[in-house]
DNA sequence: TTGTAAGCGTTATCAT
DNA sequence: ATGATAACGCTTACAA
C-alpha cells in the first residue's frame, strides 16, 4: 500500500542502506553483481525516489549566478523581473540566485566576472551574452572549472553550454515571415526591416529565417535591406523616415529588435500609423502597448516566466547531474495577437511566505 | 548564514521544539504570552519554514483522481498521456495520480464515481466534464466533503470549482477570428464553420468569440451556420459535401472540434485542398500532420504537457491549502502554424528511474 | 501548558 | 566492498 523505501530496497536486495544509496546515486566502489541485485529490488518493488527527502539530507543549498547584460531593452528589464520571481520560488528548493549584470559593450568584464567565480560556491551559471570569442573561451573555462552553464534566450552553441533555454531564432523569424506573408495576402510591395544591429547572431538568424519564407512563398513581397537603429530613437526616426519616403509600395515593417514607440511615433507623425503590416519580437510593456493599439498585429515571443524558472530548474538538474524533462523545459515560439495577449502579471508573484 | 530553523527558534523563544511547532501549526493549548514569544522569535530571526521536510515528518502522500471522459477524441487522448507524464514526474514528490474515464454520454456514472470519492483517501480531484446539472451538484458535493477540485479545459464556473487549469474558449475563438480575417485579406465570402456538438460550451463559447470578431472586424466575411458533425466522418463528409457544393463563394473553414481528416479527405475528393483557409483548434497528431501538409493553416491550441503538469501542481497546492503561483499556472492561448510547431515530443518523458 | 524523543526517507561519515 | 549510525528540518505521540 505505502509507498517502498531505500530501506525496502535494502532488505529485499539482502544489503545495507548505504549500498543501496551508492547504487542509487552511482557512486562507486559496489560490486557489479551488488549493483545488479539492488537494481532488481528496485523495479521488482517500483521503487522512486523521494526527491525531498533526498533534499532534506543533503541539506545543500544551490547558489546560482545570472548574468544579464545591462542593457536597458525592455526585454532584459522583463526577464530580470521575471528571474526574480522564479528564484523566490526556488528559494523553497533550496535554491538561491545571485542576478548580475555586466556592461553589454564589453565582453572582457563579463569575461573576468566569471573567472572568479568560485566553483564551490555557486552550483551553477546562466548567461546571456552575444557568442563573442572572449565569452566563448570564458564559458569553456567554466565548464573546465565543473560549473555547469546555460545560455539565456541566446544561444552559445560553440561553447559547449550545457543546455541552451530560449528559442530557435530561425524558426521564430519563419513564423514571423509566415505570418506577415499571410497578413499581406493580396499585396505586392516592400518590406522595411529595422535591427538594433546586425552583428548579433540572433538578429542575423531572425532575418534570415523571415528572408527564406518570404522569398519562396510569398514572391509577391520584397524584403529591404536591414536598417540599424542601434537602439537610438532618432536614428530610427531618421533611417526609416527616409526610406518611408522612398518606399511607395511598402506593404509591411518587420522589427528584428526594440524600437516599437519610436517606429509608432514616425508613423504616427506621417499620418501612416495603421497603414502597413506591423510584426515584431518579444512582449515587453511597448509591445503590448502597442499590440493593444493596433500599431502592432503581431509579435513572436518567448515566455519570460517560463524561460527563468525553466533555466533556474536546468540549473539545478546539471548541478545535481540529474536529466531533465525536456518536455517540460521546451520554450515555445509563442505568437502573440491583440486577442491572446496574456493578462499583464498583476502581482509579481506570490513571494511565499508562510 | 545558514536559514533558521525550528530549533534555532525554540532557542532564541526560550521554549521547546514542541512548542514551536504547536504555535507554527496554529495548534491549542498554548499560553497567548508564549505564543507572541515564538512569534516574535520567528520574526526576529526571519524563519520560513521548509515545506518539504515539514511533509516528510508528516509522511503525507497525494492521491489525486483525474477523470477524463471515455471519448476517443484526440485530444483526451493527448491529455491523458500528458497526465500520465505529468504523475511520473509528481511521483517524486509523493504526489501519485489515478487516472479514470467516465463513459461520455452518461454524467449520472461520472456523478456517483464522485460521490464514492473516499476525502480521506484522495487529496484533489481533476475533471474535465461538460458543465451540466448533474456535474455541478456532483463537483459542489465533493468540495462540501473538503475535496479541491479543477477543472480541466473545460472551465465549471458555476460550481465554485477551486480552480480551472486550460484556456478561456472565448479568446481562443477570437484568436482563430483575427488569424481568419488576416489569412483572408482581400477576400469577400463565406466561411463554413464545422463542430462536433454545439451542446458543449467551449464550442459555443469558440463559435462566440470568432463570430464576434469576424462580424465588426472583417465585414466582407460571413460566417455560415454551424454544421454539427458529432465526431463521424461519413456525417461531416456529406454534411459538408453538401454546404461546399452550396456555396461558391467559400473563402474559410473553421473546425471548432475534431473531424480534420475527415475534412480533408472531403477536400482532396473535390480536388479543393489548399484552396480555402482553414483553422482549428488544438494540437494533436491529426492537426499535426495537417499543419505540415499544408491542409491547415493554423491552430489555436493550449499546451497539454503544462495542462496536465499544472493541474497536478495546484491540486497539490490546494491540498496543503498553499497559495499557487499564477504566472506559473497560467495557461497560454498558443497559434501554431507549421513554421513553430514544437517538435513531436520524443520520448514519453523521462520515467525518472533512477 | 510545555517538553522529550522517536520517527519521516534520504544522504554522509565512519568503521569494518 | 559493505555496513552502522548519525544527521537533515519538521511532526507527533507520549510524558511531565
Amino acid at each position: 500500500m505505502t509507498r517502498p523505501t531505500v530501506n525496502d530496497i535494502a532488505r529485499e536486495a539482502g544489503v545495507s542502506l548505504a549500498t543501496v544509496d551508492r547504487v542509487l546515486n552511482a557512486r562507486p566502489g559496489v560490486r557489479e553483481k551488488t549493483i545488479s541485485a539492488v537494481n532488481d529490488a528496485i523495479a521488482r518493488l517500483g521503487y522512486v525516489r523521494d526527491l525531498a527527502a533526498a533534499n532534506l539530507a543533503r541539506s545543500r543549498s544551490y547558489r546560482m549566478v545570472v548574468l544579464l547584460p545591462a542593457s536597458d531593452s525592455q526585454f532584459v528589464t522583463t526577464l530580470a523581473a521575471a528571474l526574480d520571481d522564479a528564484a523566490a520560488l526556488a528559494a523553497a528548493t533550496r535554491t538561491e540566485m545571485r542576478l548580475l549584470r555586466y556592461p553589454p559593450e564589453d565582453m572582457h568584464v563579463l569575461a573576468s566576472t566569471l573567472a572568479a567565480l568560485d566553483p564551490d560556491d555557486v552550483a551553477g551559471v546562466g548567461l546571456m551574452a552575444p557568442e563573442t570569442p572572449v565569452v566563448r573561451d570564458a564559458v569553456r573555462a567554466l565548464r573546465a572549472r565543473g560549473i555547469p552553464v546555460v545560455a539565456l534566450a541566446s544561444d552559445l552553441p560553440n561553447t559547449a553550454r550545457d543546455h541552451f533555454v530560449g528559442i530557435d531564432s530561425h524558426a521564430a523569424g519563419r513564423t514571423a515571415g509566415v505570418l506577415m506573408g499571410r497578413f499581406c495576402r493580396g499585396l505586392t510591395g516592400s518590406i522595411l526591416v529595422l535591427a538594433d544591429s546586425m552583428l548579433l547572431r540572433d538578429s542575423i538568424e531572425r532575418r534570415r529565417g523571415f528572408d527564406e519564407v518570404i522569398q519562396t512563398e510569398f514572391p509577391a513581397l520584397t524584403v529591404l535591406p536591414t536598417l540599424e537603429t542601434h537602439g537610438a530613437p532618432d536614428l530610427l526616426h531618421r533611417l526609416a523616415g527616409d526610406r518611408l519616403a522612398a518606399t511607395p509600395d511598402l506593404a509591411g515593417i518587420y522589427l528584428l529588435g526594440s524600437g516599437h514607440r519610436a517606429l509608432a511615433a514616425l508613423l504616427r507623425d506621417r499620418g501612416l500609423l495603421g497603414r502597413f503590416v506591423v510584426i515584431g519580437h518579444e512582449l515587453t510593456p511597448h509591445t503590448r502597448a502597442a499590440l493593444m493599439a493596433g500599431h502592432l498585429d503581431a509579435v513572436i515571443a518567448q515566455n519570460p516566466g517560463h524561460l527563468a524558472r525553466s533555466a533556474l530548474r536546468v540549473l539545478r538538474a546539471k548541478a545535481d547531474r540529474q536529466p531533465i524533462d525536456e518536455g517540460q523545459e521546451r520554450l515555445r515560439i509563442e505568437v502573440v495577437i491583440r486577442e491572446n495577449l496574456p493578462p499583464e502579471s498583476p502581482e509579481p508573484g506570490p513571494r511565499s511566505l508562510s
